[in-house]
DNA sequence: AATGAATGAGAGTTCATTCAT
DNA sequence: TATGAATGAACTCTCATTCAT
């Protein structure tokens, strides 16, 4: 995200977090205005409209998740590499940019049909990224994939729903989930036997 | 010559679709009634409020789930038994009755607080039997589960998900994705060594 | 005009009195409202959008003027005759019923295309009919006619001019401007020479 | 590099046209800065407001049309003369620098009172100089005026309405549609008998 | 139970105007 | 002169809810 604070961002910022605090339709401009220290009609100077202030929260979201992903694949060796690296990227994303991923998860019905076909598109390729992972694992490390989208799909939701529940000033570190969630996908509940 | 119970069967099923196709803030009542065959003003003979409609919606919703799933779980012996049939259960029933589970688990956000209260009570009572079955699977059966709570949140994140991308036309049988995810949990990724 | 003084047709009266007076983009809907005896909500009970409003009364108006001067012309003889049965209609009518033919004549560019279009049409079969009238008179009667379409348009921004000054409390009746018009368009300013 | 008038001329010149188009409330301002192009506030440079250049084009366009209507008229001897130079010029000038008279005639509605007051005065002293034409073709010439001021607002209507639809691509010239308006007027449509 | 006109409180959006730079 | 962010009031339109019939 831009460290810019520029009054665009901080209008961006307040924004997500209305969103997710009351869903784009029940958010009100007037009062993300004033969150934001402007009056309501000033949003337009910066927005074109509600709508497109919800289109770049999600896109703007998703081009950097995208972006981040690959700078920390980068270097990365085997499949279980990279899936232990984009865990722990993807779970430490929604929980500390909460707002922001939290939106872009919910909204989507809420976009316009170009807007939509332009973040899905996004969203689309993220998880390309993960089925290609999990089938990148299958041929070389023997993983049993039963379907690498139907497999993408699970690692994804068990990542993103960390949001939903995860409070910082809980007794679990972001690390310890990652790493649970990592195990739980990895070996599976069943007992290792005794090599 | 509708019975007394229909009219108001019909709205809430309709409701639930609107729910889930627009949001429960851009769902808009006179809709509703011609969508149910009514007009605008006449939902008020069957419920007090629009609050009220999401409320039933999502409470029915999660005591029937309840119900359904503690009467699947009759009779089986084992953990790993009680997991395969609430996982089976979960993503059968949210992919059949799909509008109203995924309203259920995507509204909760609108519901005033006493309806809340009384709905999350129950979301809680159904993580907990998926929870007990993990702990029960810990200590009796060995599984490796890292913290229960956090592993049947991941259990029915990954059930409930089916619901956003399952499509019936599709060449998956839901037993099958089904069978796939309780793979990929119990077994997870990495291939069983020869025993 | 309907007589009938539904809700409806009052607020189409006193839309068309508002259009003329402030015209139509400074119209407003609230003060329309209370006008006309409701709330401003209540307005979209009646009509779609301001634009349906103001389609509306355009487009009874110039089906209306269409109809009755088809009956006033019906049973004349001479293209004499018709004139100036036409030219007394439509003073009178442009006075009588002054708002709303006031807004016909000024609204046009505020018509979506749509709208447009339609109102365009009726204006057209209207000044074609003034048009065959003088045609009529030029192969019949043997009228000096340089151009049907341009005398037609005379015609009529002679008469629809009325409306703009006209009072009803001044000297001049309404049937001594139309004949002293009429006068004008046939005989000319020239004296005629002593037969 | 512009000289001070320029701009504020250019201005004028825009802002006729948008008002043309849209009307005086539809018109915009930050637009027609555009259209002009400075930025939204720079207007405000060059004129306290927007009902300021509203009346300045009016105003501006009045004067213009009396002083040139006077030096038109100037050496005319007889009343048909100067009528037939006052109708060339008006449909002329109504024609070629359309926008603006073409606003000048529609806008009277939006003119605060000082400046409606003051525009409507010119506006009369053109009329009146079309009646004392007019007059004066009664005494010295005989022309049958019924009443010289119902003839001078026809006249003129007649001379402005070409500017609603002439178009200089079509096939009739300025000066054909002048004289055919003039021989309507003058001759009337009766066949004038051999003499 | 049903109707449908009416309410009234917003909501998003527009825009003339101001003003510090 | 010019800029452009900001204002704040106004406006169209929406919609849950009410109520007389």
């Amino acid at each position: 995200m831009a460290s810019l604070s520029s009054r665009r961002e901080i209008i961006l910022q307040e924004a997500a977090h209305m969103f997710r605090e009351k869903g784009y339709r029940s958010a009100n401009l007037r009062e993300l205005a004033k969150r934001a220290g402007i009056q309501g009609g000033s949003i337009y100077h910066h927005f074109a409209s509600k709508q497109e202030i919800l289109f770049q929260v999600m896109d703007d979201t998703m081009s950097d998740m995208l972006a981040q992903l690959n700078a920390r694949l980068e270097g990365a060796e085997t499949a279980a590499e990279k899936l232990r690296r984009m865990m722990h990227f993807h779970i430490e994303y929604v929980v500390t940019g909460s707002d922001r991923t939290y939106v872009t998860d919910d909204e989507l019905r809420n976009l316009e049909p170009m807007n939509y076909q332009q973040v899905v598109q996004k969203r689309d390729r993220y998880q390309k990224t993960v089925e290609d992972i999990l089938a990148a694992g299958q041929t070389e490390e023997g993983w049993q994939v039963v379907d690498p989208k139907l497999y993408a799909r699970a690692v994804i939701k068990v990542c993103a729903g960390v949001a939903s529940w995860y409070r910082p000033t809980g007794e679990l570190r972001i690390a310890q989930v990652a790493e649970a969630y990592i195990h739980l996908l990895c070996a599976g509940l069943l007992p290792r036997p005794v090599l």
